[in-house]
DNA sequence: GTTATTAGCTAACCAACTTAACGATATGCT
DNA sequence: AGCATATCGTTAAGTTGGTTAGCTAATAAC
């Protein structure tokens, strides 16, 4: 009873370790976040900036699921901070574009890259057979998250 | 220069599956708590009482990474709700233990379970040594992460 | 048996969201 | 062309979920 107090909760190896991943890349957020003196949504804006290049605050909103009104405190912090700026758009003028600012990205991509460069070194030391299981694997589990969640979350 | 913006950002398909899963989980915890009418740190809290049994509010502050006082919140709420209740410590006057109740731990296991079901299908079609290669795969993405966040986040 | 520590709570505050309303621009219709 | 409608970002006001600091009660240490 000390050790098992509900059957019903009995993981698989792989389980474990995905939701230790999950636990992590909490942590992650944060401590991205605070490479730039951010919170971890003003930190994902970054990375979409980053990712994508220049957006516009609506579309900023959408990619982080919060709303516009939020999304204009997110970009008024970046702002304070010189991590982006507001540029108005050529070709609308009620719309405008949110600009990374270089030095903001580099300092960003210091921190992400040693991840990514991880992560895909965990892949390179797979053949092409192991990695192909570790994709279905992958793609398995998230397909089980997208039926629960109703097809497309 | 529309479609790949960044040339740092290219990612592997398994790395681009992981990402989603970790994008699918935010929903996730989401969709969890409405089940039960809760935020997902309050279904957090639910989750670790179904799943260890009655719980002091330090260590369920100390799970949730939240502090004491947030967690007087937590509880207070699952309370309201009839999800959990209020029990005195038999060995320690001062402690109380917050002990879940049995109709809304099975309400929230209808949620739990077919998602735990579905990752544990997901490894059952898979061969003994494919889930090594899972486990090993899952294992150093751990690793990373840790690392990262300096052995031990 | 005093002193120090621990547990949980309250109070006061704060950050990050929400919805609703508004001004400015763009789009669609006739 | 010109008016009605829709869209974009912002502001304003309110809510939520968290923080730290300080308190009381109970336990542990010496």
């Amino acid at each position: 009873m000390a050790t098992a107090p509900r059957p019903d909760f009995a993981f698989g190896e792989a389980t474990l370790l995905l939701r230790e991943i999950l636990k992590l890349t909490k942590s992650m957020e944060l401590d991205m976040g605070a490479a730039l003196g951010t919170n971890p949504t003003d930190f994902a804006a970054m990375q979409h900036l980053m990712e994508s290049g220049p957006l516009s605050p609506g579309e900023l909103a959408r990619r982080l699921g919060v709303s516009t009104a939020a999304v204009t405190g997110v970009i008024d912090r970046l702002e304070g901070l010189s991590h982006a700026r507001r540029e108005p758009d050529p070709d609308d003028r009620r719309r405008l574009l949110v600009v990374p600012e270089p030095e903001s990205v580099r300092r960003a991509l210091d921190r992400l890259l040693p991840l990514t460069r991880g992560a895909q070194g965990v892949l390179d030391e797979l053949d092409e057979d192991e990695r192909a299981v570790v994709t279905r694997y992958l793609s398995g589990i998230a397909a089980v998250y997208r039926e629960q969640l109703g097809i497309e979350g």
